[in-house]
DNA sequence: AACGGAACCTGAAAGC
DNA sequence: TGCTTTCAGGTTCCGT
């Protein structure tokens, strides 16, 4: 679930909880989450290191440890943190000086856990992941550029992470809706105008989210029943909240649906 | 190289 | 009520 401003979210969990404390003891479940560590020497590796910061780029999240090493969380699509012992799903529980147990969760799997050199993994980052359109300005001129390379929807190349780092189908979906975006338009297609829109409508929806989720406490908003907080994302069928005349759309492209109004998002006649 | 689709998983919600 | 199906905010691999 999480993309960009919950990944965000989770690195505020972790200063506060983390960071200047020292892990007493690791456990591991030696789930999938561990793919491609060699896990005998895992939890002692981690034992009696100090947190010494958090660092997070899309949507990964580091958590640098003294001397050097770090810990990689990626949250896939149901990774968590919270405090306490035994929780469900926990795949680590980090014991901390003060008594504290940090777990990191995840009842699906498909996120990551990975012990490894901070350096590397930044550097690692650095190839891998396009700017972060929150920790960076990437602008008009940077989208163009970016988006220039391909004639894929604008809407998938929204959620490639070697492009831009933090999107996903959300706020994809958000931002195209703000920026009034039709999601297929091809991306070398955008013209400076729309991708001028685009840039502050990635801001927007992110710095909204973020707000979302701090007043919230960061509990995921879909959870229990609470209202949907997004402009277009799941309202197929409701009234465009902006023009209230045309009904949102869902379609779907890259295997995930998404979300539209036809008439602020038109696509453009050529 | 670039693309669409399947695969990887579990659990909550919707459908019957 | 309870069983079945569908769907989920991410990535990666595989065949074309």
């Amino acid at each position: 679930m999480p993309e960009l401003p919950e990944v965000e979210h989770a690195k505020r969990s972790l200063d506060l909880w983390l960071v200047g404390r020292k892990i007493t003891r690791a456990v591991i479940d030696r789930s999938r989450v561990f793919r491609g560590q060699k896990l005998s020497a895992l939890s002692k590796e981690l034992e009696g290191k100090k947190a010494i910061g958090t660092l997070r780029r899309g949507k990964h999240l580091l958590l640098e440890l003294e001397g050097g090493a770090a810990i990689h969380f990626h949250l896939g699509m149901s990774g968590r943190f919270s405090l306490g012992n035994k929780q469900p799903h926990a795949r680590l529980e980090l014991h901390l000086d003060n008594g504290q147990i940090v777990a990191f969760r995840d009842a699906r799997m498909f996120g990551r856990v990975e012990l490894g050199v901070a350096e590397e993994l930044k550097a690692r980052f650095a190839v891998e992941l396009g700017p972060d359109p929150w920790l960076e300005k990437v602008g008009a001129r940077e989208l163009l550029a970016i988006f220039a390379k391909t004639k894929r929807p604008i809407k998938v190349a929204l959620m490639d992470q070697a492009r831009l780092a933090g999107l996903g189908n959300i706020y994809a979906a958000e931002a195209l809706w703000v920026a009034r975006l039709h999601p297929e338009i091809p991306a070398n297609e955008v013209d400076r105008p729309g991708a001028a829109r685009l840039s502050t409508a990635i801001r927007r929806v992110l710095a909204a989210s973020m707000t979302d989720l701090a007043e919230t406490d960061g509990t995921y908003v879909q959870d229990a029943g609470s209202r949907n907080p997004f402009r277009v994302y799941g309202r197929e069928g409701e009234p465009c909240v902006r023009c209230k005349k045309a009904e949102i759309l869902k379609s779907e492209h890259g295997g995930r649906s998404t979300f539209y109004c036809p008439r602020c998002q038109a696509l453009p006649r050529r």
